[in-house]
DNA sequence: CAACCGATGTGCT
DNA sequence: GCACATCGGTTGA
């Protein structure tokens, strides 16, 4: 296994769909206060356009404080809080309004820490497959919050990074789908297919059977 | 498996 | 008020 290269402002100058898909293989690193490292590899991610795009939080140029980190430069984490109750993490790239949420990892290191950072009712009997598939059970595994990590450089931080280690996502192990939990009310958005996910990873929050079908054929 | 539901805070209308 | 980029539990086919 090739040493992990921590991502660069220059890795992540891209614009938000690229992104998605750029993101997926890569490492996201949290080093918490106590030195200790979390680490797992992204393989689900969903584009959220901003603008004409109604699912998202910038629709129609939306600008509050709550969602500024959206208008920062490429790889600016956001973090907000959703179901008064979940946080879900994304990271934006260049179009103004325009990031990626973060829905699945696979953990790599840290593991016991995460499984104790999800529900205390899970007296360790939370499956590796279970502890990252879904964007905020990705945040309270990784120890990720509003006050702790919104608004940060994540191609600066300290404590939240990404690093590649060469393990590359060929294309054709890619699959779109339709992006999860978005109203009807949406409208063509709702169904407009900006989430991808590594078709062979158990990780994943969410699968498309349909569109993993038509993949192979 | 799917469908449904309650928990719960924030920022809009 | 109400809608929400969710989760974890329960119910029922």
């Amino acid at each position: 296994m090739k040493s992990p290269r921590r991502l660069s402002k220059a890795d992540l100058n891209l614009p938000c769909k690229e992104m998605a898909i750029f993101l997926l293989g890569k490492l996201l690193v949290r080093k918490l206060e106590s030195g200790s490292v979390l680490k797992g590899r992204i393989v689900e991610t969903e584009s959220y356009l901003g603008g004409e795009d109604k699912a998202s939080n910038t629709y129609n140029g939306r600008q509050t404080a709550a969602n500024e980190p959206l208008y920062l430069p490429a790889g600016t984490a956001f973090v907000y809080m959703t179901y008064g109750m979940y946080f879900c993490f994304n990271i934006s790239s260049t179009e103004p309004g325009a990031g990626v949420l973060l829905r699945a990892l696979e953990p790599l290191q840290g593991v016991e820490l995460m499984k104790k950072f999800r529900t205390k009712k899970n007296k360790g009997s939370l499956k590796d497959t279970d502890l990252c598939n879904g964007p905020s059970k990705l945040c309270m595994a990784m120890n990720i919050s509003k006050d702790k990590c919104n608004k940060l450089d994540i191609t600066e931080s300290e404590s939240l990074w990404l690093e590649d280690d060469g393990e590359a996502v060929e294309k054709p192990q890619i699959v779109s789908s339709s992006r999860i939990g978005i109203n009807s009310s949406a409208g063509e958005w709702a169904k407009t297919p900006l989430r991808f996910y590594v078709v062979s990873s158990p990780h994943v929050s969410k699968r498309d059977k349909k569109a993993e079908d038509a993949l192979t054929t």
